[in-house]
DNA sequence: CCCGTTGCGTAACAAGCGTTACGGCAGGGC
DNA sequence: GCCCTGCCGTAACGCTTGTTACGCAACGGG
């Protein structure tokens, strides 16, 4: 049987085509036929490669999690602790263009998204990941010394991921200037205080 | 002229059933037929009172924030400072089933609404209402002394918006148990920060 | 060299959408 | 008591949507 001619390129231009689309204008308004229209091609493509629509739109949504994905193991390289959390959060706050559209992609997708859609588990694994990954940066912090061993690695991954989140969807309705200026301040905050708990506790034992 | 006889009373109640479509099935398939089904009237109704979709999503969002609005100034009562900040960000936490369905609402008409549609607006004007709410709680907090001087409240009022929307966002993958457990904590550290800063203040200074 | 299979364009489908036109019903102003 | 005017149900319109059926070109295995 002769296998795939020359296919994984032209699905891939699809499910980005349709990515463009759906920060564009949304997924109400993400047709079929604009979808294809983007990616130079027909529904006739489209629809041969995906089952139905709520395929796509999942396929749409991992490829959002793999652009997230790419940028943070981008900025984390090969660092440990904090300087590589700092990289990975940094590498996800919507502060240019280019990460604010996968914002909106993301937020886009979050509504429609149905429980027990496939788009809706596309997305509950995109934040999975991101948490496991602060969690395990959070433990290299604590293991270097960088934070102290009271450090909750779990809870503190789970609110620099809420930090992560507010800060993406307040995106879409405050100046970028302002989100820029505030997002960056609050990473840094939050990194801070806990540095200082640390130094704290160690010149604390003798003031106490 | 002969005035409304009996008008303002379904309209409202249009408002409420399109604002409960829009929780269960999302903007997509809250249709007009549907909106109108739930309400108990025909789209001939729904046409009469709004000039077209945009216009009754609008409206939708407006209800949500008058409905958050509403459970903030019932949890603040005449408090002041942090009491009445703690409640008011309590009110708004997605931590029950009808606090979750007022963040589906908000959630799913962000993506929807593009930059200078009618529902932004008014998304906007919900945010915007928060922040400085909170911002003159924080400001009430540092005039009574329960917080130093230091303290920037409109900073403090942002940080404190970014926790609430980063939490109501991801109540929508997340298990209601964990929200629960981690937005109570989240914000009584966010608070408890403030508070070390002010006794580690007093107690380097000047013997309170 | 042929043939089965794959990739994809073309065209059509039925369904459902938002929206509009119209008509009857009621209730106050003159 | 007439009539004018808001209220709303009925019904239809035109359009777009997701989806499907079909047909041609290309390509690789036998």
């Amino acid at each position: 049987m002769p296998r795939t001619t020359r296919s994984p390129e032209s699905r891939e231009r699809v499910v980005a085509a349709a990515w463009r689309v759906v920060a564009d204008v949304g997924v109400q308004d993400a047709t079929m036929r604009r979808i294809a229209a983007e990616a130079g091609v027909t529904t006739g493509s489209v629809t041969h490669h995906f089952a139905d629509k709520h395929d796509l739109l999942a396929a749409v949504v991992r490829h959002n999690n793999l652009l997230a994905r790419d940028r943070i193991v981008a900025a984390v390289g090969d660092g440990r602790g904090l300087v590589a959390l700092e990289g990975a959060v940094d590498a996800l706050l919507p502060i240019d263009a280019d990460r604010r559209r996968e914002w909106q992609v993301g937020v886009a997708c979050w509504g429609p998204a149905a429980p027990g859609d496939r788009a809706a588990g596309e997305l509950r694994d995109g934040w999975r990941y991101l948490e496991r990954l602060l969690a395990a940066l959070f433990d290299q912090a604590v293991e270097d010394g960088e934070l102290p061993p009271t450090v909750d690695a779990g809870y503190e991954a789970a609110r620099m991921v809420v930090l992560v989140a507010g800060v993406g969807m307040l995106a879409g309705v405050e100046s970028p200037e302002r989100v820029r200026r505030d997002a960056k301040r609050m990473l840094a905050d939050q990194l801070q205080r806990l540095e200082e708990a640390r130094t704290e506790d160690h010149t604390g034992g003798m003031g106490r």
